[in-house]
DNA sequence: TCGACTGTGGCAGTCTCTGCCACGTTCGGC
DNA sequence: GCCGAACGTGGCAGAGACTGCCACAGTCGA
């Protein structure tokens, strides 16, 4: 029963979260979010109303815990960058993760439409919000572990990881905003580059 | 019934909210946010829970109503820095009304708390930040209008204002959340002058 | 085969929030 | 001063998210 085998039991306990989550999707899109319950969910997927409760810890999770699968991934793609590139450049790059995500072959068609109803229900907006702040931790964590290792290690009441890694945050959700009110027709990383185009850290 | 005079009915209405408020602050600063339940509110406050209701959409927003308000004054105090001021300085003296609004004499006293249990409530902290974004959607149309006085529009699809706007409020939670891991020690201006001054825009 | 473990459903209960209705008070016109 | 209208209020029933508890069934190793 070893950590990277996953084991048995955590395997189908995975399968059967995406089960949930696909068919609640789909309700989601069709419906809206608010007007599905967790009983509607629950019948879709044949469980019981306690079941779905036992997978995901609330309503919004449904939706918004797959990106705490992602924050690792991120972490690993900005760890991953040269140590002598702007900071800048490498928060760029992190995101990418999420842009590959986002076309991943399968889903693809969904992607759009719940990325829209995430962004038009103020609860699951809002809890979007909170989980890229939480993010932001993390990702300002391993900038100071990079500066560090660069032998430029930042002051320790220095606010510019924070503040670079909170506007570089800013210019994601703004690059997201403006390719869901273009409907989804250009492309993702085009709108997060051309965003992030117009900031930057002061030198 | 003028709009100006307020009327004798909005203004009992809003003594009332008033009153509500800082009785539930009381008791969300003592026992926290959610251990403090709205029948226990109308109990301290000697309504019914059904008033209580009337008086605030909900119990997230008994504490963050108050920011609705500060919105407008937000956007004057940006209209009111002059045209050929840089644009992020322009947005920081904007923020100078919430500076100026956390020194309020009265409940100077309950701003730090009642700060701390926003930020450490996860429900709470979610719809703070989206009230921030609504603030930026409309600090955006003012930069827009701003702009065009100058005769300097920005083109349709720029996404420079939003970037502007999204990084600058960015830096403003990352100077909050400075200023309380300090434990309130510290100047709640400062913390803003220095996230805000490690990023900017791009020449 | 037996006993421990796990997943599941159902039930009761809490808490937020809403719609509805009935009551008392207040206010404007007469 | 009188009466109808408008308003604020409380209580009640109910929906919906979520939790704790218990009983039941299947599964797996000893």
């Amino acid at each position: 029963m070893s950590e990277m085998q996953l084991g048995l039991r955590e395997r189908t306990r995975r399968a059967v979260q995406r089960e949930i989550a696909e068919a609640a999707n789909v309700l989601f899109v069709e419906r809206g979010f608010e007007r599905t319950t967790i009983d509607d969910i629950a019948a879709a997927t044949g469980m019981s109303q306690r079941s779905v409760f036992r997978y995901f810890a609330s309503k919004e999770e449904i939706v918004l815990g797959k990106f705490d699968l992602v924050v690792d991934d991120m972490l690993a793609a900005l760890r991953a960058r040269p140590a002598d590139e702007g900071v800048w450049t490498s928060l760029r790059h992190m995101f990418d993760v999420l842009v590959s995500l986002a076309q991943t072959p399968g889903h693809e068609q969904m992607v759009e439409p719940i990325h829209r109803v995430v962004f038009e229900t103020p609860a699951l907006f809002a809890g979007y919000l909170q989980k890229l702040q939480r993010m932001q931790d993390a990702v300002v964590v391993e900038l100071l572990e990079r500066a560090e290792r660069a032998g430029e290690p930042y002051d320790a009441d220095d606010p510019a990881p924070h503040a670079l890694t909170a506007a570089a945050f800013g210019c994601l959700v703004a690059g997201q905003r403006a390719w869901l009110a273009s409907g989804g027709q250009g492309s993702f990383a085009d709108a997060i580059d051309r965003a992030m185009a117009t900031v930057g850290p002061r030198t």
